[in-house]
DNA sequence: CTAGAGGAGTACCGTACGTTACGGTTCGGC
DNA sequence: GCCGAACCGTAACGTACGGTACTCCTCTAG
């Protein structure tokens, strides 16, 4: 059955076999969505149904395992926050932008979400709780410190860190990841993106840098 | 079986029966999503399962009819362009932005943008198109016009209609609507929503006013 | 070599739900 | 009063799928 919370930490409790049999699922997800059936991961797994449900308990269990799965995949790149100045500021706040929008627009983000929030709201499991965890909150616990350190370097001036971070979220993303997951076909080519990265860190920039509006955003 | 086309304009076709059977499966939509059943709409509407058949001829058809009545019932407020300054600009783009917020932090709109997005990417239905065109891109087309008005009174300055309303769209919403979506419980009181109005448009303002920053963003 | 565990493959069961069919009722027109 | 249309309520049908049971194969330990 595997654990249950909606934890952080994604257990290494999983053999290679069982981590294969995800990763199946998971492909499965991707092209099916939430309309795939235990039959059609058994056999994309080359395992049985007895197995699934042994190891995963049900149906719920299987998803929340994927889920968990991928999201464990994702690995946090520590920042380095020694000399910090505009110039590495810059490029962090547009590293993170531009890896943000390659996650939210990939396959595999696009349907964990759809997953996610089809499940949402009919309180049977915490795939959304899942979900919210490992993308928009890790996101702020990854960015938050890099914002410190820019206030601490007088290069970012704001009251609160979430605010900041929101307003951040929010000049990258816009109105991506809802058309995506309405199922718009937004263009969103390699250089898009860097162009968009760049545009929002601007922006940001122009918001909470030190030096240039006076107060009261 | 009523139209079919992911269409705009959304039919007088319907009779007061018809709309009140559509009122109760919105109703039971809002309550458990997309788990609803034949049975129940027709339970709650005081229908026969044959009459929902005989109108909307499949439940993908029910769905979709529910969506369009649902957009239909929003209706286009105009914009007076007349004498245009930085306060009724102001005022204007605080009133978009909180009517937003209302409509995304709305039952309806969350159970809506749920199904759809749930529907997204299964390419039996346009719902993800119908929920788009009168959320995201109506949106677009009713503060379009303000954003050209500002720019021709020469209040706000900025390349791209497109690219100024995306901005906004996205200083307004920030993380609000994927985390309503995925089942966080997203404080929003009426005060809240007034004061995110305020500091988005001010945070627009600060990027976009004519007398502001120079260019480049 | 044998025994037993683990798991693949598959047949099977129960159920929920979409869809259809049908009997009964109301209502407008003749 | 009679007819047909529209529609309600409900029973019935077919199917898809979650979940279980059972058989056979494989591998490893002793």
């Amino acid at each position: 059955m595997l654990q249950a919370g909606a934890g952080i930490e994604t257990s290494e409790t999983l053999t290679e076999r069982q981590q294969a049999v995800l990763d199946a699922a998971l492909r499965l997800l991707v092209e099916e969505g939430d309309s795939l059936t235990m039959t059609a991961v058994a056999r994309r797994a080359s395992c049985s149904k007895e197995t699934l449900y042994k190891w995963f308990g049900d149906r719920d269990g299987l998803l929340t395992a994927t889920v968990q799965w991928q999201a464990s995949k994702v690995r946090v790149t520590p920042v380095d926050r020694k000399g910090l100045d505009l110039t590495s500021l810059t490029a962090s706040l547009e590293r993170f932008a531009s890896d943000w929008l390659k996650v939210i627009s990939s396959d595999t983000s696009i349907a964990l979400n759809r997953v996610a929030v089809g499940h949402a709201g009919s309180g049977k499991d915490d795939l959304g709780a899942i979900v919210l965890q490992n993308g928009r909150f890790a996101l702020a616990r990854r960015l938050k410190p890099v914002l410190e350190a820019g206030r601490q370097a007088g290069l970012l001036d704001f009251e609160d860190a979430e605010t900041a971070f929101r307003t951040f979220f929010g000049l990258v993303g816009r109105d991506v990841q809802i058309r995506l997951l309405l199922g718009d076909r937004v263009e969103l080519a390699e250089v898009t993106i860097g162009g968009d990265a760049r545009r929002a860190t601007q922006q940001f920039l122009a918001l909470f840098g030190a030096n240039n509006r006076p107060k009261g955003l």
